[in-house]
DNA sequence: ACTTTTTATTAGCTACCTCTAAATATGTCT
DNA sequence: AGACATATTTAGAGGTAGCTAATAAAAAGT
C-alpha cells in the first residue's frame, strides 16, 4: 500500500502529465516546498514509479501510472457514489473524495463500483479508469478548440475549483448539454457560445477545461 | 486535526477504559511494541489528551474523550451508512469503517448523519455518540449477567471480530431478538440460552460481549 | 558571451511514529 | 526480606515527509 503522500504525488504527476512534469509545478500543485517535491521524486524514482531526469522533469513509469490511475479510479467512484447517495453540493464532492480515496480498500472499491452499475463516467463527466487502469480512447476535444457553428455536447467539466464549478452549473454548462461555438475573440481568447436559448461569453481559460464530444449532429 | 495514529490511540484508550489502561494492553490492542505505546502516551499527555501516571496507566482527559468519541461517532455512522447503501458482509463493515473514519470531514459526517435520519445506534446496536460526544445513559447489562428465566432483548453485539460476528448472526444473536437465559454452568462459565424455538450453549467470553436491555416483559 | 533570473537540487534540520535492546520499577512468591 | 517474573520506561536508531538556506544548473536577456 502506498502512503497518502505517495498516492498524491503519483496522482498529481498523472494530472500534470503526460509530458515531463517540472518540479516547481508539482510542488505548487501539491502545495509543498520545491525541495520536498525533489525529495519525493527521488524516492519514487528509487521505487521504480517515476522516471526522473534531473533538472528536466519527472514522468510516471507504467507501474507508476497504474497506481496513479488506481487513485483516480477510487476518486471518481467516490464522487459518483457520494453524489448518488447523499446529495452534497457539487463543490463538496471533490474535496471529500480527495480525502476518502486513500482509505478505500479494494473490496469496498469493488462494492461501490458494483452498486453503481460499474459506471464509466463520474458526475463531472470524467472517465473512470477500469480496475486495471483502462481508460477509453480519447475522442473528445476542448470547447476552446471545437469547430465554429456546430452543436456539440458537453462531456466533461473541471472539478477542482469549487467557484468555477458553481459558475459553470449556474450557466448550465454541465455534461449532456449542447452548445454551439459562435466565435472566438482573437485578441483575448474569449469565446461566444450559444447554449439553449441564450448566447454568452466564456473565458478561454475556462473553455480550455471543458470537453465536448467530437461527432455530433445539428 | 489529529493524525490517524493519534485517533487510533485515543479510540483504543476509550475502548479499554474508563479505568486506567495498562501500556501493554494498549500496545496489544493496537498491535505495536510496548515502547511505542509509552512514547505515544507521553505525546498525548503533552497535548493534554491523556492523564498518565508512569508505571500505573493512562486515561483520557475530557478533551481526549471528546476526540475519542468523535472517532467512535464517525466509525459508527460509517458502519450504518455502508450497511444501508451497499450491502456488505457484516464482517467487512467494521474493517472498512476503521479505515474511512479518519478521512471523514465534519461536513460529510453531518451529511451522512442527516441522510440516515440522525440514528442513535449502528447496525450492531452500539450507540452512536452525538456531535458533541453525548452518549445515552447506559441502562443495559451483559447477557452473561442478566437474570435467569426472563426474556430480554439483545441490544448490542460486538463488531471487532469477524468470525465471532458471523457465528452470532448464524445463531440469530442479533440486536432486536429476544433471548432467555436458562442457566449458567458454574464450572466453565458457559451459558444455556433459549432463542426463539431453540436452546443453545454460549461461551462466557462471548456472553460478556453481548448486551441486553434491562426492562423487558414476559 | 556574459550576466541575471529562474528553476532544481543538496545539505541539514525537525516532527511523527515505529522498532529493538537495555534499564528500571512493580508485584508476587517463598 | 530477597529473588524472580512481569510490566514499563528509556536509550538509540530508522523511515517518511516536511521545512529553510545554500548551492548549482538551465534559460533568458542584454
Amino acid at each position: 500500500m502506498d502512503s497518502v503522500a505517495v498516492e498524491n504525488y503519483l496522482k498529481s504527476i498523472w494530472q500534470l502529465g503526460p509530458n515531463d512534469v517540472a518540479t516547481l509545478d508539482l510542488a505548487q500543485h501539491l502545495d509543498v516546498a520545491p525541495a520536498s517535491a525533489t525529495k519525493m521524486i527521488q524516492r519514487l524514482t528509487e521505487k521504480g514509479l517515476v522516471n526522473h531526469i534531473p533538472y528536466r522533469g519527472a514522468s510516471l513509469t507504467s507501474e507508476g501510472e497504474r497506481r496513479a490511475l488506481s487513485v483516480v479510479r477510487r476518486h471518481r467512484l467516490l464522487e459518483t457514489f457520494l453524489a448518488q447517495t447523499l446529495d452534497l453540493g457539487s463543490e463538496q464532492l471533490h474535496d471529500e473524495a480527495e480525502r476518502l480515496e486513500h482509505a478505500l480498500s479494494n473490496d469496498l472499491e469493488k462494492a461501490i463500483s458494483n452498486y453503481l452499475g460499474n459506471p464509466e463516467r463520474d458526475p463531472h463527466g470524467h472517465p473512470i479508469p477500469g480496475p486495471n487502469g483502462e481508460l477509453p480512447v480519447d475522442t473528445e476535444l476542448l470547447l476552446s478548440e471545437c469547430p465554429l457553428n456546430k452543436y456539440v455536447t458537453i462531456t466533461q467539466v473541471p472539478d477542482r475549483n469549487a467557484e468555477m464549478l458553481t459558475w459553470l452549473e449556474q450557466n448550465e454548462i454541465v455534461p449532456g448539454n449542447q452548445v454551439k461555438l459562435v466565435s472566438k475573440d482573437s485578441f483575448d481568447g474569449g469565446l461566444t457560445i450559444e447554449l439553449g436559448e441564450k448566447t454568452m461569453q466564456i473565458a478561454e481559460t475556462v473553455a480550455k477545461l471543458v470537453y465536448v464530444s467530437k461527432e455530433d449532429e445539428i
